[in-house]
This record gives C-alpha cells, structure tokens and sequence, in this order.
DNA sequence: TATTTTAAAAGTAAAATTTTCTTTAAAATT
DNA sequence: AATTTTAAAGAAAATTTTACTTTTAAAATA
C-alpha cells in the first residue's frame, strides 16, 4: 500500500504544504500535466497517511492569543505507568499546542498559548498543579516568532 | 476593516483549524444557515488577516523526517543589529521549522525536522557555524511526538 | 520480435461546490 | 416614519471535483 514517492508525488506534497487551496488544474499546470493524474495521486496520498489533514492556520493576535510560553517539564517518577498517565493527561489539554517527550534531563517540551499572562497564571496553578507527577516547571516566555512554519519537506 | 468577531465567525474558525476540507454547506449545516452568509464570513476572515493560510500536515516519519531536535541558543552579542542579523540568517534555513526569540537566559528556541542525525550533524557543524554570532548552543531531541497541533482557538 | 499485461496518463461527462449577483429582511440611524 | 446599512437568503453561472472510460507507453512474458 505504501509505496515508494516519485518527484511528481514530491512537488505535490511541497505544493498542498504551502497552499492547500491550490486547485488540482493548477497543480497540474505547473507539472504540464493533466488533472486527472494529479488527481489520483493526491486522493492516494490521503489514503495512504503522507497527507494528515488540512487546516487553516490563524492570526494569533488578531484573535487575542498573544502569549505563547515554553514549557519543560521534568518528571518526579520515571515508570512506564508514570510516563503513559501524564502523556494522557496533557493530551486532555486543549491550551497545550505541542508537546514532545525528550532525551536528555528535561522530559518534556510543551508550546502553550494563552489570552494573557493571568490566563497562564490560571493554567499552571489549576490545571499543571493537577498533574502530581510535575517535577520540576520552568516556564520561557516568547517574545517574538521569528518563524512558525508546518513545512519540512525540502 | 477588522471588526469584532461573532460567535458564527468562531465557530467557522474552530472547524477551519481542524479541518479545512469542510465545505461551506457542510459548515452552513452545522450552523443551521445557507451557504451564502457562511461563504462571505469565510472570505471576511481571509482577508482581514484571521486566516492566514490553508496548509496540508503531512506525516514526518511516512516523508522520512524522523528526527525533530529543539535547539536552544544563546548568542554572543545582544546588540540590537546582531539579534536582527541572526533572526534574518535562521529565516533562511529551510529546515528551521520554527523559530522563537525568548525572554530569559536562553535567547531563541529553534524546532528542526531532519532526516537522519548525520543530516543534524552536518547541519550544525555546516550551516549553524556559518553564524558567527552563535555563543551557546544546546540541542535536545524529540523521542516522541505526545501532540503536535495548529489549533489555538477554543 | 511479437504479444500480453500492467500502470499511469489523458479524456469525458456528471455531480458538487464555489462564486457572483440579486433580492429580502432586519436592524440601526437620521 | 423614512432611509440607510448590514446580514442572510435565493438563484444562477462558473469552476472544480469526482467517477468512469479510453489511450498510451513501458515492462514482462512467450
């Protein structure tokens, strides 16, 4: 079912990651071909899982989320059971955007975005202190996005 | 131009975070409207700037990128003119997937997608070098995505 | 070499969606 | 109360998506 990707395939997954509004007809143009290949490629893709999903990204402060904080998180206890509860619990989360467990002394990264500092303030003493297993909490404050891109593929 | 939003418009914007393949009827059936009304509010949010792009997710370890490392870096001048030129020098490296300035001791966070650790290697010692202003630099690496999400809006 | 098989591309047409334009209704303003 | 403004609804045209059929070309087999 997975197969290998051909540069036609590629130049379509680069396109769609850009810009998924694009048309197959001029995803086609650009590859001097015609829609019904792409087509059928881009519907494999899909089902073949390269393609996760399609979303609309937004302005964060046009929408009053101006604050985005860092979070790294070192766990009290390191069994498997410890790890699994509080990979769920953060998944429950709905203000964590992103977290990742980590090599090295600090378990884990989380990207959190919030209203306002109150909010935050909110958020670690309600929702983070409802986690026991937190060892230790150090918190980074974003003071500008340099670059927040979805892209990897080259 | 940009005016207050309505329940409607963020109800729009949540099922556009999530899934930017909802057609406008779809979108107008759930908010027990016609197609119309939910067409024009979805081209208002365009173009003042709320939805910035539609983009596809696509699947790291399917497209063989599965390294993610977070760098944290700490340059050597703060000059105001050095912090401009290393924010301008990391925009141009397509593999820096994000990139954050912070307000602490650390000063940039940098999210990087990779396809091997040699591919890392080669990256820091080649290209990361290449900036001249870099003091400290610490990489951690991602040994599993718990959640990676574009969502914000609750 | 000729024939068969296979897969990708191209062509076609119907269905669905997007987009534009006009009409209607409700709310706000004078 | 009349007028203006705004949002929603309706309708129709344009475009895109989708499914299906045919063609083409390359690979495999005899």
């Amino acid at each position: 079912m997975v197969e290998k990707l051909d540069n036609v395939d590629l130049t379509i997954l680069k396109i769609l990651q850009n810009d998924s509004k694009k048309t197959t007809k001029e995803i086609a143009a650009t590859l001097n071909m015609t829609v019904s290949p792409v087509y059928e490629r881009i519907k494999r893709l899909e089902n073949d899982g390269y393609i996760k999903k399609y979303v609309a990204l937004l302005d964060k402060k046009l929408l009053n989320y101006p604050v985005t904080v860092i979070c790294m998180v070192s766990l009290r206890y390191h069994n498997e059971g410890f790890i699994d509860k509080f990979e769920e619990q953060i998944k429950e989360l709905p203000e964590v955007q992103e977290c990742f467990h980590m090599a090295g002394k600090v378990d884990f990264f989380l990207k959190i975005n919030m209203k306002s500092l109150d909010d935050y303030h909110d958020f670690v003493r309600v929702k983070l202190s409802n986690i026991s297993n937190i060892g230790i909490l150090e918190s980074y404050f974003v003071l500008k996005e340099i670059k927040q891109s979805t892209e990897f593929v080259i």
